[in-house]
DNA sequence: CGTATTGTTGACTACCGTCAAGCCCAGTGG
DNA sequence: CCACTGGGCTTGACGGTAGTCAACAATACG
């Protein structure tokens, strides 16, 4: 493959895994693509299906190439906590033991990559930095569980949507960014993408609650909405405030 | 060093770490250990003080040999939030990316065995293995993880302590077992051995709550309170029920 | 255009938080 | 030995935030 900039290079090395320059399949280099290729297989998810049942076998791990993903658990009785929402990029998997910690659902159509977990280990003892990148995915996830203890432990509903509206508002505006809560100053659009019974189970709240305070935002010219999912953020530093509690 | 037993032998492998048989040490051949002494240092942290603080640069890891440690975070205001306990064998520290994305603080007196990243590197180098304890570990993490926002997500006061004493009973049962929710038939007697205040920061609750709680399981004939940290659980199966939602 | 699904709004409720008083017990000093 | 003190815990009264239930509106879809 003939790319023109180290950027392209990167992105481009992998057929599989266009997504971030850091992916997984990136630590490889451009001769050992049929290898990594004979290692994978590429998965088409229709929009809603799950794909990964909490307490099953764990064989595989997985790369979202396309597309977003939701995790979540579910209480016997039906209860239901989103954990994360996974984007293209993503490495799904690391939270599993011998069987699955999670549930994976696809948001909209998604393309994933399927490695099973044997191969992972021949594609480690053959990349080592691979090794590396795993850990740093799962320390990456650690430090977003931190905060997500802190959000439902300690936040109150209005400052849970504050964060979750930063939060998507980041990850929108820069894949790498969002581990901070920076945000530019002026209005920013973000497209929600998700139903508000997604946004309530990941928040630890009820979906009237969420339309509640999305109407308490509306009102205080925090944010506009267009349709259902087109938020815009008219002064987002205000809301990292509330985010923080400090609003 | 000599040994009767395999056990034995896995267990004493690592003058610093003589915690769990799998501990970080322990995927070190014997003739190693001087190299492993090289790379750390033992650290004695007397009870209440904090030795890792949330923000700050992350330089180090860290195997608790001994004790007991709190991890949470901080709101600007001072609201708390523990996101779990440490216990002798645990490694600590991989919740951080260029800084740590916790805070961690001495529950009692504690000895812990300090490694610098660079060591690390230098470890994971020479022993390949101790990358997949690595992960492993991190593994582990995000499983504990997805429990505990279930529980401040989507659970009440009742069930949150309830899921609180059956972990705290298998982690006194057996160090390996805390993953599963398995007790005993008959009553088992936990040590607490932490503040009201830690356990309302951990369960996302006030102390008052936490409380009148403990007051409804004693009125309901669930536990016994022998002074303040010592609970015998006297129907076990009856607080999983309950910590699942189905009580 | 009609139906179904999803979202919003309102009235009411309940759980848990807040505030305050009192208790228990360990440690201290008279 | 006992009173005193202080910190942590418990208990009670009250209030607020968010949940529940229900009706209605908006949107999606055939």
């Amino acid at each position: 493959m003939v790319t023109s900039s180290i950027g392209d290079a990167v992105r481009d090395r992998c057929a599989h895994c266009p997504g971030r320059a850091d992916s997984i399949c990136n630590v490889i280099c451009d001769e050992d693509l049929p290898f990594l290729a004979a290692e994978s297989a590429r998965i088409h998810i229709p929009s809603g299906r799950a794909f990964i049942e909490e307490g099953t076998p764990a064989h595989d791990f997985y790369v979202l190439t396309d597309g977003r993903v939701k995790l979540f658990n579910l209480l016997p009785d039906g209860r239901r906590q989103i954990a994360g929402f996974a984007r293209r990029g993503d490495f799904l998997g690391l939270a599993a033991a011998k069987n699955y910690a999670f549930s994976a659902e696809a948001l909209g159509d998604v393309m994933l990559c399927r490695f099973s977990h044997s191969s992972i280990e021949r594609l480690t003892e053959r990349f080592p930095r691979l090794q590396q990148r795993l850990r740093d995915e799962a320390s990456r996830e650690l430090i977003q569980m931190q905060r997500r203890l802190v959000l439902l432990g300690r936040k109150t509903a209005r400052e849970r949507l504050a964060t979750f509206l930063v939060e998507q508002s980041c990850s929108m505006l820069c894949r790498k960014g969002r581990d901070q809560l920076t945000v530019p100053d002026g209005p920013v659009l973000v497209n929600l993408a998700m139903p508000r019974t997604d946004i309530a189970d990941y928040l630890g709240l009820t979906i009237e609650t969420v339309s509640r305070t999305f109407g308490l935002f509306k009102k205080e010219r925090l944010i506009t909405v267009r349709g259902i999912t087109g938020i815009t953020l008219l002064e987002p530093y205000r809301l990292v405030d509330i985010a923080e509690g400090l609003g």
